[in-house]
DNA sequence: AGGAATATTTACCAATCGGTACATTAATCT
DNA sequence: AGATTAATGTACCGATTGGTAAATATTCCT
């Protein structure tokens, strides 16, 4: 058994004559616009240069490529979420969560919407895996953020009868609709008079101004 | 030309041996659940027990015959939309809207969700004349928020700074987000947390206690 | 130079997709 | 009864789906 790393590139035989980084985001922005079932083979193909053989070889399946896009798309378009539950007030994470959702939602340079939300809402039963994988991720930010507004409860930034895990499911139907808007046309400025509307009925202590 | 309706029953021929509208309600369910591409053609008409030939004699194409599910749909599983507009005040408004959304998209008689969300969010090019669809279906109903919400600030329901049309995308994304907590599992307690959350923070007038 | 190892290309696979031709069945109209 | 009209069941259509076998090309190691 090697002790190099499980896609360790190899030292012999011809090379990847392309960057499975960069063909790895050309297939973010197929799943991103068209779904998981949506995007075909060849529309992955087309979009990332390469041929079904080398998809194949460098990525699995269909299904491992795309949680590999989704690793992707938690890294870069959306890393502004888990970063913001270090803000020092239960009002700055959701700020930067929500401005941060609006921004990567709407943004021109991508598609609209996010990508963990409408990559497999409804699908067939043969999605199912990718599915569940989705509804994953969305629950562990959930559960994430709900642990950070427990702290503020416990530090008096949020009031004693509150409840941060409905506050979280909140938070997050918020950013989730926030995406919907987008994959409905809605811009950033228009996103992020959604965040302001939340934030300004915030039951957490404001920064001073 | 006759001047019957277009979809008349014929007086002479073999009779339908089913009843379309029991047929399109089990479309419908079908739809709601894998959203229109992950829908087959044999998936619907094995719920809807039929065959194909019957499916496109009754209802044209797959494509209308989703959107006649879409007619059904927002004519029973989502009629609290329209009549919650009729309500005295925003904060009425806005309760029964947000309340029958947790009813909704949690009914356990039902798909979780709601179809005008996740039918089709991101798809193939071949359904995007049914995304859009459902687009201006969402729209539809975040302009109709807007005007009521526009009479309540006229009526001095709303205060004087409030803009209407930022607190009806507002609303429309937490009952959109509201859907896709739904497709994740919560259940209706938990969507009711969801609308309480917006409630009590709304700045319309409360009906009196 | 000559393997050994890996990537790419072309061509193909069975299964499924949405949709339909055709023959049959069941009703009404004359 | 016979003609007419419409719905049903079977069997099929070309196109597309995700996925792969086999041949070829390009590299490193000896």
């Amino acid at each position: 058994m090697s002790a190099s790393a499980v896609t360790a590139a190899p030292t012999v035989g011809r090379p990847r004559a392309f960057d499975m980084e960069k063909a790895l985001q050309k297939a973010l922005e197929v799943f991103w616009r068209k779904g998981y079932e949506g995007a075909s083979l060849p529309d992955l193909c087309e979009a990332m240069g390469i041929n079904k053989p080398s998809l194949y070889a460098a990525f699995g399946n269909k299904e491992q490529l795309f949680l590999k896009t989704i690793e992707l798309y938690e890294n870069r378009p959306c890393a502004f979420f888990y970063p913001a539950l270090e803000k020092e007030s239960s009002y700055e994470v959701i700020k930067h969560m929500l401005c941060g959702a609006a921004s990567s939602n709407a943004d021109p340079e991508n598609p609209p919407g996010c990508v963990i939300v409408q990559g497999a809402l409804a699908c067939s039963e043969s999605a199912t895996f990718v599915k569940e994988a989705l509804i994953a991720k969305r629950r562990a930010g959930e559960v994430a953020l709900c642990a950070r507004l427990e702290q503020a409860k416990a530090e008096g930034d949020l009031p004693e009868q509150s409840d941060p895990a409905a506050l979280a499911r909140y938070i997050l139907a918020v950013m989730q609709g926030m995406a919907v808007q987008a994959t409905s046309g809605a811009n950033c400025a228009e996103l992020k008079q959604v965040a302001e509307t939340v934030l300004s009925a915030w039951p957490g202590k404001r920064p001073q101004l």
